[in-house]
DNA sequence: ATACTTGCTCTAGTCACTAGAGGTTCAACC
DNA sequence: GGTTGAACCTCTAGTGACTAGAGCAAGTAT
């Protein structure tokens, strides 16, 4: 049996967050001690350690709900896991490719020589969407 | 002149948005007409845009209103734009890598062969972090 | 018995908006 | 000049995924 405290070190999630889970519905309500504080068991424990995986992953608390209730049924075809994680991917790859033109132009309008605002290209380029080289 | 709406369709911002700019501190208290709307003029109108692309490029809004305060002053040196725009930009690339090593384990779990939960390589690796081949 | 740490609940704050309620003003047409 | 209907106003609350703090209770070590 773990304390919230012990879960927490254990996995690297912070204690308010875990209560913050439990009440999104991500970890079942704990069992609590004769003084009304959380223990959790090792289930407890492997339940938190996907949920943080699937959070540092990227995936929404929404489809973290549903990967455990898929997770919960082994019997079932996996098709909805996958189509999750595609979806995912595919986000993640948009995010990629808008980040990298951000990038480009940042690296661009921020090659900036030291001198006066007046003619720093930063401020210029941001006043004037006409003078970037990707669109955005 | 323009409306709120006028300055909306011209800059793409939503006039909701201009509002809350308007209460942030990026946009000044616009004028107003005797019935009390909002009247923006061509340097309203410059300013939003200003604020709507570096939006765009990702900044925050108090980056926004430092770098909105630079450009009043374009007598003074730069260094402060310069500054923040390579801040953002060492940001950007860090979230871009983070996203790529994020994106190579989602390609590699979602590779799923459409059997059941129980060999879902999807719902396998989010329950045990050790079969991932990236750190995060 | 006494500290001291850890735990509890509840509320509110973060960021950059977005949505909705309930009411007012503007512009155009007849 | 009157009337409609779109656009405007303010204010409050919601989003996602936490984080911070208040004020108190429980657990633990000495």
């Amino acid at each position: 049996m773990y304390s919230i405290g012990q879960l927490s070190k254990r996995t690297g999630v912070k204690v308010p967050t875990i209560r913050y889970y439990e009440q999104m519905g991500l970890l079942e309500a704990a069992e609590r001690s004769d003084g009304n504080q959380r223990r959790y068991s090792k289930a407890g424990l492997d339940r938190l350690a996907f949920v943080r995986h699937s959070r540092e992953l990227g995936f929404s608390i929404d489809d973290i709900r549903e990967l455990l209730e898929l997770s919960a049924h082994p019997e079932k075809p996996c098709g909805n896991a996958n189509a999750i994680a595609v979806r995912h991917l595919e986000e993640v790859q948009d995010r990629i490719a808008r980040l990298r033109r951000l990038e480009m132009e940042l690296q661009r309008i921020s090659a900036c020589d030291g001198g006066t605002v007046a003619d720093c290209k930063v401020i210029e380029t941001l006043a004037d969407h006409e003078l970037c080289v990707t669109e955005h």
